[in-house]
DNA sequence: TGTTGATTGACAGTATACTGACGATCTAGG
DNA sequence: CCTAGATCGTCAGTATACTGTCAATCAACA
C-alpha cells in the first residue's frame, strides 16, 4: 500500500485532536471550578492537595507529589501558599532531617469541610451539557486512559506506595 | 427529601472527579506530545498557532486568541517566542496602526510541513491505549462537551467570527 | 467636529507545570 | 568507619494560563 497522500493542513484538525480538546477541556474544568469556589481562595490544585494532607497527615512533599501526580518542583511552591494562607504546617521530621511532614492546620480542615460542596457543584457543572449516560460513559473512559497511560507523564501517580513510609499495611 | 448526608474524604473521590482526570490527560498530552516533537522544539500551543497563522494569513494576534482559544495575554509571548525563531513574521497593518498582521515566514511554513507526522503520531499515541471503538466514543463526547462549555472558559472558540475582518464571506 | 466608548497590544502580578541542577542528608557496601 | 549512590527540598530557567490595567488608536455618535 502506498503511504498516505499528506492531508491540508486545517484548523479543524486541530479542533479534532486529543491534544487540543484534552487542553481545551482543562482551560474550561478550572475556569468552572474557579467560579464555583471563589468565596474561598482555593485552586484546583491547592484543593487536592489539602485532600491528600488530610487523607495522609504527615505526608511529605515528595510522597504528596506522587499521590496526586503534581511535579515535585511545582508542588513547593503550592505548599509555601498554603502555609501563607494557614492551612497546613510544616515539622521537621525527627527521624530524617531531609524530610518535612505535612499536617492540616484547625483552618485547613475548616476550609476543606467547607468547600466541598462548591467543590461537588463544580465538578457537575463540568459534565451537565451531556446527559447522564453519556457522563457515565466519558468518565469511565478518561478513567481507563488515564490509568494505561499513567507512566507517560513526568510524575506518574503511585496512589499505594506512597503509604509505605507510614508504616501502614503496605 | 432530607439532604444527602456528607460524603468521608477520600483521594478516590479526587481521582474520580472530571476536573482531576482532564488535568491528568492535559499532562500527560504535553507529554507524549513534547516526546515525540522534542527534535523540533514547538510546543502544543506553539503548533496550534502555527497551523492558524497558516490557515489565516494576516490574522491579528486578538483574532488569533480566539481562533485557538488562547488567552490574548499568554498569545503575546508565544508570538514572540515564534518570532524570535524566525517562525512568523509581525507587520503593522496600514489601515489600523493598532494591530500588527501576522505570517508564516519560510522557515515556519517548513517546519510546520515537517512536523505533522510526529504530532499526528503523538496524536495518535495519547488514545492507544483504549480500543479504537472507544477512541471514537471519548473524541465524540468530547467534542460535544468542549463545545456546549465553550461560554465557560474566558476565550471562548470563535472559529467562524474571526475570519470576518479578512473581507471573506461572513 | 469633538468626545465617548470600544479595541489593540502590552504589561504586572499570580499560579501551574516541566527540566535540570544543587547541597544536605540518609543508606548500603566494603 | 567511610565512601558511593540515592533521596529530599529547593532553586533557576522556561512556558502556559488567567486577572486586571494601561496608553494608543479607532469608530460612532451627538
Amino acid at each position: 500500500m502506498p503511504s498516505k497522500p499528506a492531508a491540508p493542513i486545517t484548523m479543524d484538525a486541530v479542533y479534532a485532536a486529543p491534544g487540543y480538546l484534552f487542553r481545551r477541556m482543562q482551560q474550561i474544568a478550572v475556569s468552572i471550578f474557579m467560579e464555583e469556589c471563589k468565596a474561598f481562595d482555593l485552586t484546583p490544585v491547592q484543593y487536592a492537595a489539602l485532600v491528600a494532607i488530610h487523607t495522609h497527615p504527615g505526608i511529605d512533599a515528595t510522597r504528596l507529589s506522587a499521590v496526586i501526580a503534581f511535579d515535585r518542583s511545582t508542588l513547593g511552591s503550592v505548599i509555601e501558599r498554603l502555609q501563607a494562607k494557614g492551612y497546613i504546617e510544616r515539622k521537621p521530621a525527627p527521624e530524617d532531617r531531609r524530610i518535612k511532614l505535612l499536617h492540616l492546620t484547625k483552618s485547613g480542615a475548616a476550609i476543606l469541610r467547607d468547600i466541598i460542596p462548591a467543590v461537588e457543584r463544580a465538578q457537575a457543572r463540568m459534565l451537565e451539557p451531556l446527559k447522564p449516560a453519556d457522563r457515565k460513559t466519558l468518565m469511565g473512559l478518561l478513567v481507563q486512559l488515564v490509568d494505561l497511560n499513567n507512566e507517560a507523564s513526568r510524575v506518574p501517580l503511585r496512589a499505594e506506595d506512597a503509604l509505605e513510609h507510614l508504616g501502614k499495611a503496605g
